[in-house]
DNA sequence: TTGTAAGCGTTATCAA
DNA sequence: TTGATAACGCTTACAA
C-alpha cells in the first residue's frame, strides 16, 4: 500500500509538501497541488491514520462501552452518541462488555490507556464488566461518562449523565399504590449496575411512604433477560398472599414477567398489574401495552457525548451528574387493585 | 504519560531492553526483569498501541458495519462473532452505519483503507449505507465478510455467510399455501438490503408454485420498523378481497404489523396469519407468539469472523457463501386460512 | 543477555 | 512556497 512517501517521490515534491497539500492544501501553489493529486490518484493512495495519529498524539476515537448490544434501549442512546459524533467529527466505537461477568476484568482499560482511544463512555455503568479495579484506581485515564447508569460515589472521578432512578422509581411505586396495590414485587437486574440500586431504593422508599412492608420473598433477581424475569416471575407467583403488582427494573424484563403471568392463566391487570422502566418500543405494542417510565434515551446519548467531549477539550472540566427528566407513561398493564381475595 | 522511553531511562536499560521484556519476557534475565518491572509499575507505563502497531504493520482490529445498533437480531449475531474475537485475540468494534441514507456514503471506507482496521464485516449487507461507491470499486482493501446477508454478483470479491434467504423465505409462503392461504401479502424492509429482495423473490416463487397470482397491491415497504410495518399494514388492510395471510421480511415487523392488525379488531390467526424472519427473542412472547424463520444467528457471527481471519491470514482464501441452515418455526400466529367470505 | 540504531508513516519546525 | 529533518513510541536485526 502506497505510503506518503511514495507520493512524494512520484509527485517529485517534498514529503512534508505532500503532507500539506492533504491538511492545509491553501498553502501549496496551485501548480504543485496538481501535481500531488495526480500522484494520489494514480497510487491510489491514502493516509495511514497510525502514523497520523501517533505523530499528532490524538486519534478522535471515542469508545462506547455497552453491556449489551442489540438492547433496544441502550440502542436508541447510541443512536444519539453517533448523531453527535458525526457533527463533532469524532468516530464512535461500540464495544460490548465482556459476556464472561465481574470476575474476568475486561481488556477496555487497555485499550483506553493504549492511547487508541480519548474518551469513553459508559452505558448503564459503571460496573465490573466494564473496567477492571486497576484501570479504576488510576487517575491518569482519558475521560470517562457514565450515561444511563449511576454515577456513584466510589467513582466520582466520572461524569454521569441520567434521570433520577430513584425519584422515578418512587413515583412509578407510588402510582401503584396510589391505585390501591399494596403487595408489590419487584424484579431486580443485575446487581452490579448501580442504576438498579437505585431503582430498587425508590421503591423501597414508596412502599415505607405509604406505610407497607417489603417482603423479602417478594423481590428478586432477574439478570436483565426476558428468561430470567419469566423464572423470577414464577417464583413471585408463589407468594402468598398473592402480590397483585410487580415492579421490574427494565420493559425488556417486564415483557418476559408479562408472559410468564399470561402463562399461568392470570390476567393483566385485572389479577396483577406489571410495570417497567425504558419505554423500549415493543412496550407499546406488548399486550396490554406496558405501562414504564420513560427515559429520554437519544439525549442521554446525545449529552453524554458533548459533555465527554468537553472534558477532552478541558481535562479539569466539572464531572458531576447531570438529570435529564423521566415521564411516566401509563398504559394497560396496570390497573386498579383487585378486592381483596378470601380464598387463601 | 510515560513512554517505553521512560521506562527504560527508569530501569536503567535500553528501550530494546524493555520491549523484549514485553514481549518475550522469557528472553530477559531475571534480575533486569525485576528491574523493569519495577519501573513499570512505578510509572504505571502501558505500551502506546499506535507506536506498537504502526511498527508491527497490524492492529488486530475487526470493524463490524451494523445497519442498527440496538435490533435484537444483529445483537446476536454480535455476540457470536466477539465470543470469536475473545478466542482469536482479535478486537472487535462495532460501528453504526449512518443513518442518513446511501446518500451521504459512510466514512467507513475511510477507516478501513487507513490501516486502521485490518478486516471488516458487514451485517446484513452490503448495501450502499456502508461502503462509498468508490470504496466498492477499489481492490486493494481489507476483506470483507457479509454476514446475515447476501454476497451478490456485483460484490463477488466478499465472502458471505447466510441461510438461504429465498429458500427459506419459499418454504415460509409454501407453509401458508399448505394452510389454505392464497391471498397472502408482503411487507418488505429496505430495498436495498439484498438479503430481502431474496425473500421477496421465495415469496414470489412459491406463490408462482402454488399458481397463486401476487398483486402488487399486497406488496409494499414496511421500512424494517415498527412504526413502518403499521402504516404498511393499514395499507394492506384495504386490499379487497381481504388478505388472509402477511408475511413480513422480519419479525420486527411482524410485531408492528400484528399490533395493527389487533388495533383494527381483526383475529390472529383467526382473521389473517402473520409471519416473519429471524426469531427475535421476542417473537415467542407476542401475542400470539410468532411464526417466523430462524437464523442461527450467534453461528452466523461466529462463522463470519473465522472466515474473515482465514482471509486476514491469507488474502487469496476462496471468497464463496457459505450457506447455513435455517429453519421454520411454527406458533400461533398462523392458521388455516378463513372460510371464503361472501360479504364483499 | 543486552545495547544500538534503523525504521514504520506521519507532522511540524526551521531554513532556504 | 518548498525541502530537509527530527520526532512521535514502538519493534527488531545486528553487534557486542
Amino acid at each position: 500500500m502506497a505510503s506518503l512517501k511514495d507520493v512524494a517521490t512520484l509527485a517529485g515534491v517534498a514529503t512534508g509538501t505532500v503532507s500539506r497539500f492533504l491538511n492545509n492544501p491553501e498553502q501549496v501553489h496551485r501548480k504543485t497541488r496538481a501535481k500531488v493529486q495526480q500522484a494520489i490518484e494514480q497510487l491510489n493512495y491514502s493516509p495511514n491514520m497510525l502514523g497520523r495519529n501517533l505523530r499528532r498524539g490524538h486519534t478522535g476515537l471515542v469508545v462506547v462501552i455497552v453491556p449489551a448490544v442489540g438492547d433496544p434501549f441502550y440502542g436508541e442512546v447510541i443512536r444519539g452518541i453517533t448523531r453527535v459524533g458525526d457533527h463533532l467529527g469524532l468516530s464512535i466505537h461500540i464495544r460490548e462488555a465482556r459476556a464472561a461477568g465481574p470476575a474476568q476484568s475486561s481488556d477496555v482499560g487497555d485499550f483506553i490507556l493504549s492511547r487508541q482511544a480519548e474518551g469513553i463512555i459508559l452505558l448503564g455503568g459503571p460496573s465490573s464488566y466494564d473496567l477492571s479495579e486497576d484501570f479504576l484506581k488510576r487517575t491518569d485515564h482519558p475521560p470517562i461518562v457514565v450515561a444511563a447508569g449511576r454515577a456513584s460515589e466510589e467513582y466520582s472521578s466520572f461524569a454521569g449523565v441520567q434521570i433520577n432512578n430513584i425519584e422515578a422509581s418512587r413515583q412509578l411505586t407510588a402510582y401503584l399504590i396510589g391505585l390501591g396495590h399494596a403487595r408489590i414485587g419487584y424484579i431486580r437486574g443485575e446487581p452490579w449496575f448501580r442504576s438498579e440500586t437505585d431503582r430498587e431504593a425508590g421503591y423501597r422508599l414508596a412502599m415505607r411512604e405509604a406505610g407497607h412492608r417489603v417482603e423479602e420473598s417478594a423481590v428478586t433477581n432477574g439478570n436483565l433477560t426476558i428468561q430470567g424475569a419469566r423464572e423470577a416471575t414464577r417464583r413471585l407467583l408463589h407468594v402468598r398472599p398473592r402480590l397483585t403488582a410487580i415492579v421490574c427494573a427494565n420493559d425488556e424484563m417486564a415483557l418476559g414477567t408479562m408472559a410468564e403471568i399470561r402463562a399461568s392463566g392470570l390476567d393483566i391487570p385485572g389479577d396483577i398489574s406489571v410495570a417497567g422502566f425504558d419505554n423500549i418500543r415493543y412496550s407499546e405494542i406488548a399486550t396490554p401495552p406496558l405501562t414504564t417510565i420513560e427515559q429520554p434515551a437519544q439525549l442521554l446519548g446525545e449529552r453524554s457525548l458533548y459533555r465527554l467531549a468537553a472534558a477532552m477539550r478541558d481535562p479539569s472540566s466539572e464531572n458531576g451528574i447531570d438529570f435529564v427528566n423521566h415521564r411516566l407513561i401509563v398504559r394497560e398493564s396496570t390497573g386498579v387493585a383487585p378486592a381483596r381475595n378470601t380464598d387463601r
